[in-house]
DNA sequence: TTATGATCTTTACATCGTAAAGATATCAGT
DNA sequence: ACTGATATCTTTACGATGTAAAGATCATAA
């Protein structure tokens, strides 16, 4: 496993150096693309850069997400990404915003299973955990990284649509219409119990926090086993008790 | 805010060339100590660089606890901490394992207080998040850093024993004496979802994912208040409900 | 056709973790 | 008390990273 220079050295198309051989070996292209070559300014950047960047993030985590190993997975130069986001911050929050859309994806479909409130609920909850499970590095940019910059647009409506997601699953088994702009205590703390539940429990068990509990439990209990376990004791009790 | 290399041309405390003139003048000290100077060996660098680290993590944050950060802290040179742990991990689990043992005994103490096992695991519950607002980059260290060997004996004790006194106050709860070695599901369970509830709203108030229900709660509505809402529904059910 | 601006590359620099070699002090064995 | 072995600390070195700045290249509007 050699330890030398990636830097560029990798799988990089080499676009033929482009110093002023290739000025006239491609100039007037006649179209968008240069027959059969790479194009020249990639088309659209951005959103390869962001689907490299899933890619590298869900084969290498969260520590092997940088700028320079995105661009190298996009095929562009280092400091490529800069123009389109900034920086590592602008580059993380735009992918937890997809992240995010993810999520809420799932959470719908797995609202839209179970018949009772209590049951949707459920589903809900699992269809949560099952997202962690399945994507543990995006789930981690969403919620472990520091590098987060909220006030982006793009991850503020993201994140405030799973809020909402959240918010009215909480009304619908309570039975009521929850105004977001102006919550009882009651019903921010049923939404704040429901949110930390299910997420506590994702970042224990992401965290390997859990494995010890869970091996000493009965045999044949699972992991689901105990998280439902966990939500019959604390969430949708009988009403006055 | 001069961005000037900061290496070595800090607070390092000089201790005089320490080239052959030193030699020269230090030989053959009389005690440990060289009168009114700086320690040979510095005498015990381990814990003053543990103590150093501390002040960087409570200073600057996760971000900022760099091992060259440490070492400048400490006023040794850069490489001097791999001697002692190692690598950066070694470090980080090291003050980590400090962490927890600060958490346990400030549990201990809140669990003095309080009459009922109820009235108990809610002074708990506060003087967790107490500890990790008061102290969020150690709180950060403990559970949102990837670098933690957990294997290390002293981090690995010191975590133990924090899940042996949640462990025993959910016995407590439940006028039950527990086996760690063996769970029940609804003990496994038990114990999960305080964990669970108390961690996941401490890691999203830390984060600031709360202040907008926070502020969209009754104005004069604490986040006190709000966690001891968020237990009420969730934990001590009279039994049979 | 050409000039302007957007996009991408090169180059440069401070910082970081880590390895390896050199310097210095402690300590055991004689 | 001397000396060699060992532990501790410093220097030096290298690859990697984020970011800034300047250069190159291309699209597009005038």
């Amino acid at each position: 496993m050699a330890r030398l220079s990636k830097e560029n050295k990798a799988t990089r198309p080499v676009r033929a150096p482009t110093r002023r051989v290739a000025r006239v070996a491609a100039d007037r292209p006649a179209s968008r693309r240069r027959a059969n070559d790479t194009p020249y300014h990639h088309g659209d950047l951005h959103e390869a850069l962001l689907r490299a960047a899933e890619r590298v993030l869900e084969r290498d985590g969260l520590a092997g997400l940088t700028l320079r190993a995105v661009a190298r997975e996009a095929g562009v130069s280092h400091a490529a990404p800069t123009h389109h986001f900034g920086d590592l911050t602008g580059l993380v929050s735009e992918l937890a915003a997809i992240g995010f859309r993810q999520f809420n994806e799932a959470m719908i479909v797995a609202g839209a299973s179970g018949a009772t409130p209590n049951e949707k609920g459920l589903a809900r909850a699992k269809a949560y955990i099952a997202y962690a499970q399945a994507h543990p590095g995006m789930y981690g940019l969403m919620f472990r990284t520091e590098r987060l910059d909220m006030k982006r647009p793009s991850l503020h409506e993201a994140a405030n649509t799973s809020f909402a997601g959240l918010a009215g699953s909480i009304g619908e088994s309570r039975h009521e219409q929850i105004q977001e702009r102006a919550l009882s205590l009651d019903q921010a703390a049923a939404i704040v119990r429901a949110w930390s539940l299910v997420h506590g429990f994702t970042m224990l068990l992401l965290d390997g926090r859990l494995t010890d509990v869970l091996n000493r439990m009965p045999p044949g209990n699972t992991v689901e086993m105990l998280l439902e376990a966990m939500l019959r004791g604390a969430v949708n009790k009988p009403p006055g008790c």
